[in-house]
DNA sequence: TTCGTTCACTTATTCGTATAGGTATTTATT
DNA sequence: AATAAATACCTATACGAATAAGTGAACGAA
């Protein structure tokens, strides 16, 4: 900056006003261009470090994740974090920890050494989490889980209106025996989407009937098992609802070895929108998509009221719904 | 550091000096111990901005990506290049750009103006790519791409020796006559891997019939379509060589069509090993896998070296080999 | 004419750390 | 005993910006 300044004829600080436009400053437009022309002369850049260190602001959001940058779906919700923390002039500081809990402690340390503004902490899929302490150090938001007290603000997808909507729109077609290949991990997605299942369910009067439910791994294997299972009892479904696309996927496996045709014989409905499943299986799948896009949109924006004091970091659970996307297979 | 000195009744050097175990710089155990404990008591934490301001490193490697982020396998990249930074003091500073060329060049001025010591330039798949000409102010290197005249480093699969590898587990069963769902476009992936077949077909003296070859959208659709025309050829061939895993799928679904049983009737050999369909496909697909992690890792250091200055940003192109991943549809 | 403002800057200082260059004190060497 | 060399620190300064606090000139109002 000092080298700008004297070529363009002026003091240092003149250059650091012009670049920044300083309120209550004024330059005559012709020093500004002289300084402008100096600028690209030398092709100066400014060094953030030190801007940094002087305006005590980093402009940097740390965002810890176990397994997120890799798994695709909810790579999602770390472009919607990108995009709501590039429009407020934020980057994102990205740490992935594969779920060790030293490496998590130290790179939680390495982002507050780092003078982070906050911290987004995200999980591959919604649960509960244990945090590392120095995480209160800082503003902090939970993307797609939460601590067990509650005591930090998240966003998780609306599991239970997922279920709900899911149900509801195989009960649009018609459809009153309606499936559930469910997952056995007691997790919210598992909980929260079943009582959806049951809420529609109750709601188009139809009772509630435990072996039309069953349980399994959350993946192919479990879908085909499911589909076996539920399609060979007595009364069997009409429509099944799989508690992913993976496990959907299964399902049409499942469905096509007992000669059954989707969605003529059979509707399938998924979970996730996981782009390279949903969209190309024969039919092309109906599902629900998870609102992760906006669930890390949902969670800078509120990282950064927080770290400028407009709201205080108390213990909301925001909940995003998450939409239907039809295709072929109701 | 001066609260610390402070309150261990020495001088704030004489904190850095203990933090850092400066060489040539002997101070007595017990002020260390002093020392220590005044960080411990306050919960002192470097200032890693004022550091990197001071000593000219900021320790952080830029990472810019198209969709990186967002697509699973291509996930690998990053999580071996952050794994090879770590293990080296740095950490990777992640940008998406969406290949945006307006996004690109602001947020390649951004990092320049963080003091990146060097750019990750990475690409959901193996092509050629234009640079943001403010890439030239700093060391570089390629991930899963190049720049026509390779004036730049960089890393890509091997794909010449997939292919060829590829075949070779198809001649190693006893198939002479081997089909291959191949690409449209013309990337790499798709050249180099048909040179490879071709290489593995003439190793094994089998005339190249260009009637095996057929050329598709690389996605279930396309391997559907591939299948069915392939196998309904006069002398049709007895496996199928297939251009990625999404190919396979669709491959599997096309040959179901016309009751051909995997691999009993049929084997297919697909390529990328993406988790959510080669495993767990029935059978589940051999097929290679794409050397991601190790092309992340392998980038990464040959960023630090060269800007150590042991290495010349020489225009090498580092190819690695993908790995055969045998499971059951051979 | 004088004094207060505004304008267009400059000077001096600060952020938190690293390091070059001292300086007392102790220990070793001749 | 005198001198040299370690030892164990401390003082002063620099990194590259932002900003508070001047300063001289031009202008306006009483």
């Amino acid at each position: 900056m000092s080298d700008v300044a004297k070529l363009a004829g002026v003091s240092q600080p003149t250059v650091s006003y012009v670049m920044n436009n300083t309120p209550n400053v004024t330059i005559l437009e012709e020093t500004k261009t002289r300084v402008r022309a100096a600028i690209k002369k030398l092709g100066y850049r400014r060094n953030a470090m030190a801007q940094s260190l002087r305006s005590q602001r980093s402009d940097i959001i740390g965002f810890i994740t176990d397994e997120i940058a890799i798994t695709p779906h909810a790579g999602r919700i770390f472009e919607g974090a990108q995009d709501a923390a590039w429009k407020n002039g934020k980057i994102l500081l990205l740490v992935n920890t594969k779920r060790q809990p030293d490496l998590e402690q130290t790179a939680t340390e390495m982002l507050l050494e780092r003078q982070v503004e906050g911290i987004l902490y995200a999980t591959m899929y919604h649960h509960a989490v244990e945090l590392p302490v120095a995480l209160r150090d800082v503003p902090t938001v939970l993307l797609d889980c939460f601590v067990e007290d509650h005591s930090l603000p998240s966003v998780v997808p609306d599991e239970l209106e997922g279920g709900y909507t899911a149900t509801r729109a195989l009960l649009a077609k018609g459809h009153r025996r309606i499936g559930f290949i469910n997952n056995t991990d007691p997790i919210p997605a598992t909980l929260g989407r079943l009582e959806g299942y049951k809420k529609a369910l109750s709601e188009a009067k139809i009772r509630f009937d435990k072996n039309l439910v069953t349980h399994d791994l959350s993946e192919q294997g479990g879908g085909y098992r499911g589909a076996l299972h539920l399609m060979q009892i007595s009364n069997p479904p009409t429509a099944l609802f799989c508690f992913n696309d993976r496990v959907a996927m299964g399902a049409y496996d499942g469905l096509r070895k007992l000669n059954l045709r989707v969605p003529d014989d059979v509707a399938v409905i998924g979970f996730d929108n996981q782009e390279i499943i949903a969209g190309h299986l024969f039919p092309p799948l109906s599902t629900m998509e998870l609102p992760h896009y906006k669930m890390g949109a949902w969670a800078v924006n509120q990282l950064i009221q927080i770290s400028e004091g407009k709201t205080r970091a108390g213990p909301i659970q925001h909940k995003i719904r998450c939409e239907l996307v039809e295709r072929a297979s109701i």
